[in-house]
DNA sequence: ATATTTTTGTTATTTATTTCACAATCACTA
DNA sequence: TAGTGATTGTGAAATAAATAACAAAAATAT
């Protein structure tokens, strides 16, 4: 597959494009053209035709793009069209919210397992998903583990992340507020409310200045 | 203030920058290098240098940044000198999590009140939060508060951001796993795990395949 | 006091991403 | 089946962001 040279930018917005094709199929739309979707995802159309042009002619000219179609491809393309298991690592407020919604609704993802410090919480289940403790995680076998979900206080990411590491994941989604160092062999998104919210604050009051000043 | 010229990129970082040196300094770290800085966060020293050099001259030459300056410095640019209120529309599993979590620890911000369409939550109280009726939103007056977080499920966000709207709220941090179309005084980020999760299996694949055929 | 080292701020360069513009091609109409 | 309109795919241009390189200045050491 030709896809060593997909740019980060377009390769970032391939989910996007893949939820919003599951919507468009659901609703029975069976054709989209560039312009059309790229209102829908507020992406410029041009933009569109290039990501998708980085992985061959996906669409038709003067017809557009077959929903079905690309929606196949960006499952095979995502690697949705096979079980993901991942685990959840802090099974606190977060963690229990995430271990309610569980991913698994048109997105090819289980929760197999959780680990919690608290010893209260070994061996029992929450929402279906079993508490293993925290202690056992570093000598586990977790390499048909695809990421672990990191929902543990910023003081003991870095370390959970680390057993984690030494179980066989190397895919982690770290939801603390803080930054881990783990070795090339690991690969780390992070998603940070509170980063979100002052950026949103940011932007909010600079826009307004930039209106003004207009 | 020069401000209208600070790349997007580079707004996009200080909200990092500003938690990292709210730990060194309640560590006792006067001082600090760009590379020091950089090794910490994970980006390089002169991008660091460079962000910062949008707002002036903020460090030393010889010697580096003075953190307790550069941490005032950026909690006036990132408003968080001053309290600011957002309300949560949508009390489900996640949308307790972060009524229970809320913000309020080296963040200056306060979820005020809630919204939920369930009449059985109306006036009760979760985690020191009061929970108002949906059918109330768009006839509140929010013009005082600076955002809405929306943990609502993806078929009523459109809708739910359309209400807040109305009662006066122009940011948005959206948890539903669906693109918001709403005119242009208002200003949305998305965050959305699903998305995150994707990408991360996407990546993780992609480094693997790239690694084997080195 | 002088020399050396450190480290910034910034200009130039490179790389990445987006947007433009349009020929090529296919769909649809009459 | 010819003609018109729609829409892709893509090279070229423009914009944005990251990185390199280094002079200037200040700190520290001798």
């Amino acid at each position: 597959m030709a896809n060593q040279n997909v740019p980060q930018a377009t390769a970032e917005r391939l989910p996007l494009y893949y939820r919003t094709l599951q919507g468009l199929v659901a609703v029975g739309k069976t054709r989209i053209s560039s312009s059309e979707f790229g209102d829908l995802v507020q992406i410029d159309s041009t933009t569109i035709r290039k990501d998708f042009s980085y992985f061959g002619a996906l669409g038709r000219k003067g017809y557009g793009y077959d929903t079905q179609h690309l929606m196949d491809f960006l499952r095979k393309t995502l690697y949705q069209d096979e079980l993901s298991k991942v685990v959840l690592i802090g099974v606190g407020h977060l963690g229990t919210a995430l271990l309610n919604h569980n991913f698994q609704k048109n997105n090819n993802t289980k929760i197999v397992k959780a680990y919690d410090i608290d010893p209260s919480l070994t061996g029992t289940v929450v929402s279906g998903t079993k508490i293993y403790a925290m202690d056992t995680l570093a000598t586990d076998d977790n390499s048909d583990i695809t990421a672990a979900i990191l929902t543990v206080p910023a003081a003991h990411a870095q370390e959970a992340a680390e057993m984690a590491l030494a179980s066989g994941i190397h895919g982690f989604l770290n939801f603390s507020p803080t930054t881990l160092s783990l070795p090339a062999n690991a690969y780390v998104r992070h998603v940070d409310m509170t980063v979100e919210l002052q950026a949103l604050i940011y932007f909010l009051n600079h826009s307004m200045e930039e209106r003004n000043s207009k």
